[in-house]
RNA sequence: GCGAGUGUAGCUCAGUUGGUUAGAGCACCAGGAUGUGGCCCUGGGGGUCGCGGGUUCGAAUCCCGUCACCCGCCCCA
């Protein structure tokens, strides 16, 4: 019986792993030096949490959760996103009201597969609470910025902008879309009543031309988010961070209500080109619950950032490190206690335990770049010797047993 | 969820109007004088032609279904 994987799950090994590394030792990094800490959170938690936290008209919640009832009979989702989670074991656990955390795990929506876009796919995110000045934005968009940078994603755009709208924006827009119904597109009609911002951001040509004059939701700022908006578009710049903005920009979480951005890259395509993002959500906490707490956050998608990294990088070879055993099958007993021995002098050290020849054991230490292969034949056994060649001048030495961790470990 | 495309060896792909034991390059394995890699040469292993059904004397090739990937839309990281 062979089986396969499900439909828009992947395995990840070799040099995808090894990026994935690399992205999360960046990310350990950024969020030691800006002081988060990090938290971790089921996987699995109640609808209610993600219907609420979203919101109840998100395509989200609406069509891609992977919900499931338990034994139990509780109605269980294997989480769409982070940011709910973290919010409700912020609460949850009373945690300290000023609370910088991050978060690295699996996120799960039930969607059609697409390049950088999967059922299962894996989230670095950050969520700072108890700050509401827009220096914290700024810091939060500067971390994200970091963490990219640190990464080695040298291919992104910053794109901002605020919902802190007034009162009457929403019905206003609506009024200005009612009166254009007829030009805009079927999923336009739905958007306008369910989230009517999102009309704006529609790719169809009719729309565009129908909307092109739609009060736009930078003019009806309320005049504090208008001041926050512009105080954090001054520290952004303050700290040397370019970005564009968009006053048509909005995310597909309910939750924002104040400043938000998203990192894009050129390499994915249109539709899944957003590699980063967040933004300023200061009423979910006391949605939730908890005590009324300003909070802002972000959320990387590994697969996404990896695609871009590995799109960057040259052919450059890797360094020949560490060492080969080669030996003839009649010393394998001494081979394997000097692999032991280098092993536990700190060196890497490969062999191979099967009956091959030379030739066959050389070609393999050549295919695994190592840069020195140790040979142990009859002549050096029973000197008790080894002879070291240097794979990468081809020199060969002859030394004593005792001499070969530290003139490996001496390198070159 | 809607619309289109693709699916042949580990990888990238050939495969003529349906016709014998399905091919190439790369990768892998072995050998190329006496124990020594890369380049080169010789040989070798490896394929339920995505899966299931149908048409036919005969199907990788035609038809239907199904699964997966991928592109556009939607949405999002």
């Amino acid at each position: 019986m062979k089986f396969s994987r499900l439909r828009g799950v992947k395995d990840v090994f070799g040099d995808e792993t090894e990026i994935w590394e690399k992205i999360s030792s960046a990310a350990r990094k950024m969020f030691s030096l800006y002081g988060y800490s990090n938290i971790i959170t089921p996987v699995i938690e109640d609808v209610n949490l993600f219907a609420r936290g979203i919101g109840e008209g998100t395509d989200i919640v609406l069509k891609e959760m992977y919900d499931f009832k338990d034994k139990g009979d509780r109605h269980i989702v294997m989480r769409p996103e982070g940011t709910a989670s973290v919010v409700r074991a912020y609460i949850e656990n009373s945690l300290p009201p000023k609370s910088d955390l991050y978060y690295y795990g699996p996120m799960f929506r039930y969607e059609r597969p697409q390049k950088g876009r999967f059922r299962e796919f894996f989230q670095i995110g950050a969520e700072s609470f108890g700050d509401p000045s827009p220096f914290k934005d700024a810091e939060v968009i500067k971390l994200a910025e970091g963490l990219l940078k640190e990464a080695g994603i040298q291919d992104r755009a910053l794109v901002i902008n605020n919902l802190g709208a007034k009162k009457d924006y929403r019905y206003n827009l609506v009024k200005f879309l009612e009166e254009r119904k007829e030009h805009l597109c079927g999923d336009c009609l739905k958007k306008m009543e369910r989230a009517p911002v999102r009309v704006l951001d529609c790719k169809n040509e009719k729309c565009k031309e129908a909307v092109k004059n739609a009060p736009l939701i930078t003019d009806n700022l309320t005049p504090e988010a208008a001041a926050h908006y512009a105080e954090v578009k001054r520290l952004l710049t303050e700290c040397g961070i370019k970005f564009t903005e968009d006053p048509k920009m909005v995310r597909g979480l309910d939750y924002y209500t104040g400043t938000v951005f998203e990192f894009t890259t050129s390499i994915l395509g249109p539709q899944q080109n957003t590699i980063l993002a967040g933004g300023r959500y200061d009423n979910l906490v006391a949605e939730f619950g908890g005590k009324s707490t300003p909070a802002t956050g972000f959320a990387m998608g590994l697969e996404r950032a990896a695609e871009v990294i590995k799109s960057q990088q040259t052919g450059a070879a890797d360094e020949m490190s560490g060492a080969f055993i080669v030996y003839d099958s009649k010393h394998r007993e001494m081979a394997f206690s000097i692999l032991n021995m280098l092993r536990e002098a700190g060196i890497k050290t490969l062999m191979d335990f099967e009956d091959r020849s030379f030739k066959s054991q050389f070609r393999e230490a050549d295919s695994k770049r190592v840069r020195h292969v140790i040979v142990i034949g009859d002549t050096e056994a029973q000197a008790k010797r080894l002879a070291v060649k240097d794979m990468k001048d081809g020199a060969q030495i002859n030394i004593e047993i005792n001499e070969a961790a530290a003139y490996l470990k001496a390198g070159k």
